[in-house]
DNA sequence: CTCAATCGAGACGCAAACGTATCGAGACGT
DNA sequence: ACGTCTCGATACGTTTGCGTCTCGATTGAG
């Protein structure tokens, strides 16, 4: 939102844009590394050498500042993908997420209990990181079936989606299954491209 | 494990079997209630009526309680479904899931986030909630291949219990998608049986 | 140039929860 | 029956982190 910015330059804040952005990426690296409970308004302050006051003035509190930072974040891995057929997009998206260019399955995790607590947080995320990634996914589908390379009724269409977030979020489980990188392209070739008649 | 009420045993423990699958169950609600950290040693022992003093009588701290508790909650829902087809199975499957017999999702969600500090909740998610799944899963899947219902080399049998997994990890995150509970049926109906070149 | 407001730094109070220690009451073994 | 150990309950010290407050320095506006 882009409200915090509208009243700190009300108040004639000095936080450039840059500086806010420093500041959203430390709370977004803590997040990561350690879930809600290791982004702590200390930790924050200290790593990015601002005092606490400086926080508090800009944010009324830490589910505030967690919940900004997040929608600052808003960018989509899969969004660019375009290669012409639904195969090679999905394979390319696959691919993206073999080389960590995925969705932020971290920022997954850390949040995925803080929402229970924090409702806020869960729209946040969903927003920010899972919104675009599955739109983007809708999108490709969409082509796939104007392009004639998918069945409009084919009733695996509203899987795709569910089901690439999820491999995302169970793979770690299935590590002793699926040692590397492939998992989703795997699930692709295996599952997704025949579900959806293709190949 | 049995080490925990081994000693107790050895160290003449008051507590009886039942009482202390009382103490784990208050854990596991107090888990699936608020998470890992709503479960506090004043919150067990007041649910409980027992002193804190016997708390850490029994277990050392509070990870190896919750822990203790994870591995006592071993049941499968899966594992008694046998219906005589794999189609049947799976559907019955998701069926379970749909009236709340299915896997503990709830605790899933709560350890999610908390076993990024603590390694040993992760092993012991696994070993409880998760694996007996899995496992019953792929005795389905095993059974429809030496029924000759699916090709032993169909590269989607890999792909099943993990899909069924993810499914559940994210159908919060779709459900204006899926509103309902037939969310993991469509997904078996949809894509796994034709995947699996059935029906 | 001057003044006011924000900045970074950190002390402070407060609350929550871990883990320990204490205490009387009651249960078990001998 | 008696002593011992565990029981439930609770007080205690400690840590941690939130949110407030103070303080000198710095910066931007007029």
């Amino acid at each position: 939102m882009s409200t915090q910015a509208a009243t700190a330059a009300a108040r004639r804040s000095k936080i450039s844009p840059e500086r806010e952005l420093e500041l959203y990426d430390a709370v977004l690296d803590l997040l990561r590394e350690g879930g809600y409970d290791s982004v702590t308004m200390e930790g924050v302050a200290a790593r990015t050498k601002c005092g606490k006051a400086t926080l508090y003035r800009q944010w009324k509190n830490k589910p505030l500042l967690v919940t900004a930072a997040l929608g600052r974040n808003r960018c989509s891995f899969f969004s660019g993908i375009d290669t012409g057929s639904l195969a090679g997009d999905l394979r390319e998206a696959a691919r993206a997420v073999g080389r960590r260019e995925g969705p932020d399955t971290a920022l997954m995790e850390a949040v995925g209990q803080a929402y229970i607590k924090h409702p806020d947080l869960r729209e946040a995320l969903r927003e920010t990181v899972l919104n675009p990634e599955i739109a983007a996914l809708d999108a490709m589908l969409r082509r796939g079936v104007e392009r004639g390379e998918v069945a409009p009724d084919n009733p695996a269409i509203d899987y795709v989606a569910p089901m690439v977030m999820g491999m995302l979020r169970v793979e770690r489980l299935f590590e002793d299954r699926f040692h590397g990188e492939g998992t989703v392209l795997g699930l692709i070739e295996s599952v997704v491209l025949p579900a959806l008649r293709i190949g």
